[in-house]
DNA sequence: CTGAAAGCGCTAACAT
DNA sequence: ATGTTAGCGCTTTCAG
């Protein structure tokens, strides 16, 4: 490996002197820039980033913390961080967290230990002690959690709420949820939305309320169990895409027609929701957006010492495909 | 930040006793061996990993290139080396290349300054100069790179012949294909194997042959444009599983029922082919067990100076859904 | 404008 | 069995 000491000698000067042009630090006499800059090349010197790390205590990384690498909206989430991070000349480090509170205080600590630059988390299981110890910056991103940390999240309250509407200005009766696992805090906003728009409909049951555990399986499962004992639900508003396709999964097994019998909203906006026959009407969230805006975020804050903690909330949007329609209109397929 | 020097002041003795105890090198005694590690207890002491990789010249990190995140195989391909190098105490770090040999590039020289201990390439567009100029190990994985380095593939040309024959077998006449993007190698592949069971039947014509490019949406058009201008086909057999449910899709909007009129085998064996309705037919990879076995290998040629670069060959295997049925089967759904 | 030298935190000879 | 010391490759005072 060829190090800042063969450009030195090569150019005939101290390594000084090769740090500053590399770097563009304190003045140094073009000529003997150019001597240097041309040993540069020469022997294709790079820096070791590791000497650098070591000097400066940063490393030019930042990681992102995501609870399960399988549902497509993080390979979206995650794109969108890597974008933003690479096109800032910093390395992006993908931790797949299973939201195992043990795997984040393993990652947590490796990544510290390496100089990480910063953190974006989305997490259900950290505690607020954890990150506590940490003191290099963190985000948190589509789930807040907590302490006085900048965060970028949706409106999942009133987005399910307005998913709910929706299926009701359509025509449905008798709306049911499938909701994702307890512990995690959008389950909770999503559900508070859709209780806020159906707790008082003469038809509602708490039994209208299943889990499906924001997997895709478990979904169909909910959804089979669920229509079987009520088969009076038209409407199914689901906690995200990877359950709604699920959902419709269901529904093909248990031969009951979308949208003709059923109309089914899901969230979150996927790619995966548009794979489908039908094709899944969905709350979409602006998951590059946020995704990139988290990033930009964690690097204000890696850079401004005076960096003030905030927390962005993005909109979600109806995205109206072919697993809703007004009740008794006509199948033009 | 506390240092190793904290540590050996409160225990009372040298830094390199520290080390030593840390990393159970060289002998020492129990008695003080108890006072370190009380220090080290006491002070919540984790050495810099920084400072080791810089002395070590190694990281303890590992690297995979993915092309495309977003198709759901290089998830669940990650997943399986985030795991084993997780397990190993490698720090595991995803990049995506989006098969540009640009960012390629970039990312090889980030990492080889960051001391990366190894690398995972799934790539088309990388060439053997660029690799031949790294010297850290790589393993090329999906995708056989050349030179004369260590790959983990699957028998995509038998695997294809494989598909073809089961589509004849149950009674297609005409069979098409959707293949990848030209420049991938396992798109020649699977097309050599295709070829090698159709280019001699009668009704074989090449314009049976479109590109999807390893995208849903590409390879619904390619399909709908196919099955427009040749209607007489009855079976296709699809580069991956991605652009197989395209084709899916395709066929819905074309309003040709699946597998009724049209049998759909694709490639990959990914989760999102279970999620359809039909679900998909295909030929599926060991896509755990080829991502953990190139960790292996790359942790293999990472500790063993004498490491012999080998290639590995897995066999996909056929599993029958529900988007293919032998012609003229009663329906029973 | 440039060089000498200290030091980031750790490990591995080399002494003792 | 343990301490001393010389780096790993880089950056940044501090002199000159």
């Amino acid at each position: 490996m060829t190090t800042i000491k063969d450009v030195a000698k090569l150019a005939g000067v101290s390594t000084a002197t090769v740090s500053r042009v590399m770097n563009g630090t304190g003045y140094v006499n073009p000529s003997t820039k150019k001597k240097v800059n041309s040993a540069i090349k020469q022997l294709d010197y790079r820096p070791n980033d590791v000497a650098r790390s070591l000097f400066k205590g940063k490393s030019k990384m930042i990681a992102l913390f995501v609870p399960d690498i399988m549902n497509p909206f993080f390979p979206e989430l995650a794109r969108a961080v890597e974008d933003v991070t690479n096109h800032h000349g910093y390395t992006f480090i993908l931790c797949n967290t299973d939201d195992e509170i043990e795997k984040e205080q393993t990652y947590l600590n490796a990544l510290q230990q390496k100089s990480v630059d910063g953190i974006i988390i989305v997490s259900s299981t950290i505690t607020k002690e954890l990150i506590s110890k940490i003191k290099i910056p963190i985000i948190a991103l589509d789930r807040i959690i907590g302490a006085n940390m900048s965060s970028v999240t949706v409106n999942n309250r009133e987005g399910a709420r307005e998913a709910v509407r929706y299926l009701k200005s359509i025509g449905c009766q008798r709306i049911a949820h499938i909701c994702g696992p307890d512990h995690v805090i959008n389950t909770a906003e999503r559900m508070k939305g859709y209780l806020d728009e159906v707790k008082d409909e003469d038809w509602f049951l708490s039994s209208y309320i299943v889990s499906g555990e924001y997997y895709f399986q478990t979904a169909t499962q909910a959804m089979k169990k669920l229509l079987t004992v009520h088969p009076e639900i038209d409407g199914i508003f689901v906690g995200n895409d990877l359950m709604g396709v699920g959902v419709l999964k269901g529904a093909k097994e248990l031969g009951i027609r979308v949208p003709d019998e059923l109309s089914v909203i899901a969230f979150d906006g996927i790619m995966l929701g548009e794979t489908t026959t039908p094709s899944l009407t969905t709350m979409a969230q602006p998951i590059y957006e946020i995704g990139a805006r988290a990033a930009e975020m964690l690097l204000e804050q890696i850079n401004d010492s005076k960096y003030q903690s905030k927390r962005e909330e993005f909109t979600v949007q109806l995205i109206e495909r072919q697993s809703t329609r007004k009740r008794g209109e006509s199948i033009d397929r």
